[in-house]
Formats: C-alpha cells, structure tokens, sequence
DNA sequence: CCGCCAATCAAACGCCCGTTTGAATCATAC
DNA sequence: GTATGATTCAAACGGGCGTTTGATTGGCGG
C-alpha cells in the first residue's frame, strides 16, 4: 500500500485539487495562496508547481474537471431529450430546464462543495480575470451551442439575436440564484429560505416567464425605411 | 490658482478615485495595486493612505461615490411614480424599470465609466470579499428596502419571499446585462449588437416577464398536513 | 542489488505588496 | 517675515507572494 511513505500517487493531485476548488470558492483566486492551498492539503509547496506547472495549471484543472462532469450531464440530458422527441423540436421548458435544472442539480450534489464550485464559476464567468474567462469559454462553448441550436429550433418566430441575450440573462439570473443567498439576506435581515428543493422550481419559474416575455418593440430608427 | 504647486486641495483625492475606479473595474480589487493606482493618477504612493486611509478606505470610497449618486436616482424616480399614483399601488413594470433601468441608464450616462464601475458592482456584490460585500449592503439596503415594500404592494397576492427571491433574480439578470457583453461574445464568436438603446428594452422585456411567471408548485410535504 | 525515475521535501530566490516615516513644500494667518 | 498646519514627496520597511533549486526518498524493472 501506499499510505505512509512520500510516493503516494495521484492521491497528492486530488487533494490539491480539492484544497484548491473550496479555498477558491472562499476567497477568490487572487486571494488564495499556493501556501493556503497546500496547508489545507497537507501536501508541500512545491507540488502544486510540480503537478500542475504553476497556479495557473492548477486554476484551469480546478475548473476543467467539474465543468467537464456537468456539460457532460447537461448533454446527456439534452439528448435523453432529443431521443424522446424523435426529430421534432423540444419544448423550450425542457430545453430550458436541462441547461440550468443540471446545474442546480449538481449545486445540490456533491455533499455541499458543489454550490460552493458553481458559486466560485458565475463569479469567475464575468470576471476580471482574462485568462480564466477565456478558458471558461471554451469549455463551455461546444455545450453551449448546442442548447442554443435547440433553442432556436424551438422558437422559430424569436430572432436569434433575441434568444442569445434572454439566454445570457438566464445565466446571470441563475449564477445570482446558486452563489447569493448570502447576498439575499443582506438587505433583508430576516431570510433562511435556502432549501435548494425550492429554490429550483422558483429560479424555473422565473427562466421561462422571462424567456416567454413579449418581444420588445423594435425602434431602431434604422427600422424605419421606406417611409418616404 | 492651485495647478503648478504641490498643494492642490480637492483635485488629488478625485483624481485617485478615477484611477482607482478604472483599474478596479479592469483587473478586480485584488489585481490592482495601490502603485498602478497612484502611478494612473499622478500621485506620490502614500496620497491614498493620507487621503482614505488606506487601500480598503479608497475601495469604500470608490464605491460610495457612485452607489449614492445611483441609489439617489432610483429613489427620486419612485416618488416620481408615487407622486402620480397618488396613494394607488404601482404598476410593477414601473416599478422594476425605476430600479432597473436606472441602473442601465447610468450605465450608459458618465461617458463610458458608468458601464465599468456598474460592472464592477455586479461582480463585488457576489464576490468573496466580504469586506466590500456587507458595505455594498449597507449602502443599498434602504433603497432595496423601499423598492421591496412598493413591489409587496403593487403584487399583494404574490408571497413576499417569492418576490424577494424574484427581484434577486432580476440583479442577476441586470448585472449579467451590464457587465457581460464581452461574455456573452465569447461563445458565440460573432456578436457585436452592444448598443445599450437596444439593450434596455430587451431587459426590461425579460425581467417583466420573469416577474410576472407563473407561481411555483409549492410541493412542500410539510403542506399535507391534516390529511389523517 | 542496483540504477532509474517519479515524487516529495526544506530552503531559498527575487519580486511586489500595503504601509510608514520624516523631511520638503506650499498657502495662509498673524 | 515668520510660525503654522495641511499636503506632497522619496525612500525604506517587513512580509507574503509564486516559483525554483537541489537533495532525498522509495517503488520497480534490469
């Protein structure tokens, strides 16, 4: 066995990994030490750099191995889906539902670490950070396009364009909805409601009245042709 | 006149706020160090620690500066609302752009630094810093409080819990509205309609509509009772 | 049994951080 | 003209950062 001695495998990687996904979440990447990191792992200083090349490599592999787990369930969901419609067109609910009902659902999962991860993902998602938003965008990018194909082929009448923003808006509604309960009870004082059996069928609620919402009036002025 | 000699009054401490705000805005509070802040400015490095007391006294600063200016516009908007009402309870699309428009209008007001510091907002108030959080909370509780109590009223047989989740929601949606233009772009490739004329509407489209969705099932099995 | 190599370790490296210091610089009041 | 007090300034402080180094360990095939 390999418990006792130094040379114990690709124990050493998980644990910094784990370490590394709940201080993230805690503090932010900037605020997160390789020190802390590999205090709370129990591992030397160096092995970050020797296992992952540097904090960077260890960021990306942080975010890479969950996002992997939940777009892969997300598009077996998809297609789980497609199967049962047999070529005709989903209904946005379920396309809907599939997308960000997964997330929720692996916010639920993972004895509690997962919220805490998807938390630390919408924040990262819009923020400053370049290099990890980047990252993030491609992989989510295959996933995405996907949905939103099916999308479009659920609301024919809805420009694209128009569909591409309420998706976006979607996904700020839900990151609030995963990482802000803290947030929340914060101008209210008084607020305990967090059981996340609830919150899901309240964010849906909301996803799709929003996606359903009438269709603005277009007022471009560059509309206006041919008045003349 | 004060431009040439060393003493210069009130001109030092806004001119640190602005490039406090910029980089703030561009690379997070953490990413930005007090010596790209003063080298921005102008100013010798230990201005910001006479004038604020430190970096955490210019963050609040910073942040108060605006969110006053903000909150004091949405405010002077809903009494706008409720001088015309006279007493009668809100329309809640009135209500909802009040609070929410304002923001995107600020966001396009201040020759494009009302985008970025909005943006920086969106981030900070789900961010790790809880530091920054609960000020941001403080600042903002009497005008959400307000808001809330009129949106009770205009929805009297909407549960007050689901409102608050449902306007938690709407921040989510809006901050995602400001600040992720360039997020949005990056899993789609092409994609440049940023005019925020257009951008207004379509929001106010989406919150509206997630405003307005159907109830949740309320599938709680502490609701049977009484069946024995 | 030995050489090999992946893995771990303690220690140090150079860099940049936020903050402090104490002197220099001005506008103003007397 | 000089004392005063607010402001600016260059320089340094201690500390934490991410990374690198070079030695040490220990399982494994020859």
């Amino acid at each position: 066995m390999n418990d006792v001695h130094g040379r114990q495998g690709p124990e050493t990687r998980k644990r910094i990994l784990d370490a590394a996904e709940a201080l993230f979440a805690e503090n932010g990447l900037d605020a997160t030490s390789m020190r802390m990191i590999t205090g709370r792992a129990g591992v030397n200083l160096a092995a970050v750099n020797y296992h992952f090349g540097g904090k960077d490599g260890l960021i990306q592999e942080v975010f890479r191995r969950r996002l992997t787990e939940l777009n892969r369930r997300r598009l077996a969901a998809l297609e789980a889906l497609q199967a049962e419609a047999g070529g005709a067109a989903l209904r946005p609910s379920r396309i809907v539902k599939a997308f960000f009902g997964t997330a929720l659902e692996m916010a639920a999962d993972m004895d509690g670490g997962g919220a805490r991860f998807l938390q630390l993902m919408g924040r990262t998602y819009t923020g400053p950070n370049e290099f990890v938003r980047n990252f993030l965008a491609e992989e989510y990018a295959e996933c995405v396009d996907r949905f939103l194909t099916e999308l479009y082929r659920a609301l024919p009448d809805v420009p694209r364009e128009e569909i591409l923003w309420r998706f976006h808006f979607m996904m700020g509604a839900t990151s609030y909805a995963i990482g802000g309960a803290d947030a929340l009870q914060l101008f209210t004082g008084e607020f305990d409601d967090r059981d996340p059996a609830r919150l899901e069928p309240r964010l849906m609620s909301f996803l799709l009245g929003g996606l359903r919402g009438p269709l603005p009036e277009v007022v471009s002025p560059a509309a206006r042709r041919s008045v003349a």
